[in-house]
DNA sequence: AATTACAGAGAACAGTTGTTAACTGGATGA
DNA sequence: TCATCCAGTTAACAACTGTTCTCTGTAATT
């Protein structure tokens, strides 16, 4: 089952991808419910109309930005989480993966955070179900720890809940620490981590 | 020093106020980056010159409603944090404080929410400044307890800006849960007390 | 009673927006 | 080779945007 996608639809992709990356590109200043389907073209150097061979509105070129997002992020979580090292070691760890996860990738992360809560509400459900998996698949992990006998499923999606969001905390304050100096940044990771080890002493005394 | 506030100034501050409410009510489907100032002065029903009476522009009427969503919340935030009975009491009734804020007040609780992150970089900033002096505060009124003896300033601080992130998050969810069903309502209360305990077992456990 | 200050109205401006329809030309498959 | 498909173009549409300037009526001041 080899697809070797012709000329025809290998065209197509690429300026689906360039309508895409123009999009985030212009999303650093602006919300999507403000982002103009022209806007977009235009800085594609693309004909208006073209947009709608690709996409049905830009809320559903939003929701084609969360998947690009997020999408790929599954199993970098799931090694995160489940790899068994020394416990401060696996919060240091966690901490430098999310800095270079939004050193990489800024504009997605930004993307992210700010139409989680945004305008556009396919969006807003895209996202929310994605960080759903994720609270899902980092309680699956976290199950398989020995520290996590005799907790009930629900709390064990609570506490992963409580980690995925203070990820995308994190992240938004990496993010916004971005062109700070260097003092600063590490300001920003040491507050991150101790944040997230207090949370794990949380865990580690929830039954007592 | 009375200022009875002639006619004149009463009326400004009435249409004032109008418009304030207006954007209030336009924003809960949009974002504040796509909010048209002749939308606002339509749903008013005033000129759209008469805006710039009020405000130089969309981001200066995003300032002053931060101002109105979170200035007045202050002492709410102090007495809450400070009174001083049993610590599952106080977790509950703080979960109860925000669950009754978000009932009385959606669209504020809405707008700070979405425009944390937004697309209007002098919102983000005013939002920015106001959670940091609810961290703060915060932080002043963990002081004082007795659980705080031995910790350092940097890790007051660190605890209590933990807190109010949470508090946004667990606000945030009740926004979501608002026309939900009782049951969803009593599921998100449930965890939100949860995560609220287990942040503070973690605190309890610190200095181990 | 006469003068000033000023909130709001009205009209006009150059640009912008999303969406439609009909069209072009090169890749695709028979 | 020829007919078909379809990504992208062109042109046009009514509707909308922020901002300027000029004007009006009334409250506030003298």
């Amino acid at each position: 089952m080899s697809h070797t996608l012709g000329l025809r639809q290998a065209q197509k992709q690429k300026t689906r991808q360039a309508l895409l990356d123009a999009a985030l590109g212009l999303l650093e200043e602006q919300s999507l419910s403000s982002l103009g389907l022209r806007e977009v073209t235009r800085a594609v150097g693309v004909a208006p109309t073209a947009f709608y061979r690709h996409f049905r509105s830009i809320a559903d070129l939003g929701t084609a930005l969360v998947e690009e997002a997020l999408g790929s992020l599954h199993p970098m979580i799931r090694t995160t989480v489940s790899t068994a090292d020394d416990h401060g070691q696996r919060i240091k760890r966690a901490i430098e993966l999310i800095a270079g996860h939004v050193d990489a990738y800024p504009a997605h992360v930004r993307f992210i955070a700010r139409e989680r809560h945004g305008g556009v509400q396919p969006v807003r459900e895209a996202i929310r179900d994605q960080l759903a998996r994720f609270g899902q698949e980092v309680k699956d992990e976290l199950a398989k720890d020995r520290v996590s006998v005799g907790w009930s499923e629900d709390d064990l999606l609570m506490l992963a809940n409580l980690y995925v969001d203070q990820m995308l905390i994190t992240a938004s304050l990496f993010l916004e620490a971005l062109d700070a100096p260097a003092e600063e940044r590490d300001r920003v990771c040491q507050v991150a981590e101790r944040q997230m080890r207090l949370i794990s002493i949380g865990r580690e005394h929830w039954l007592d």
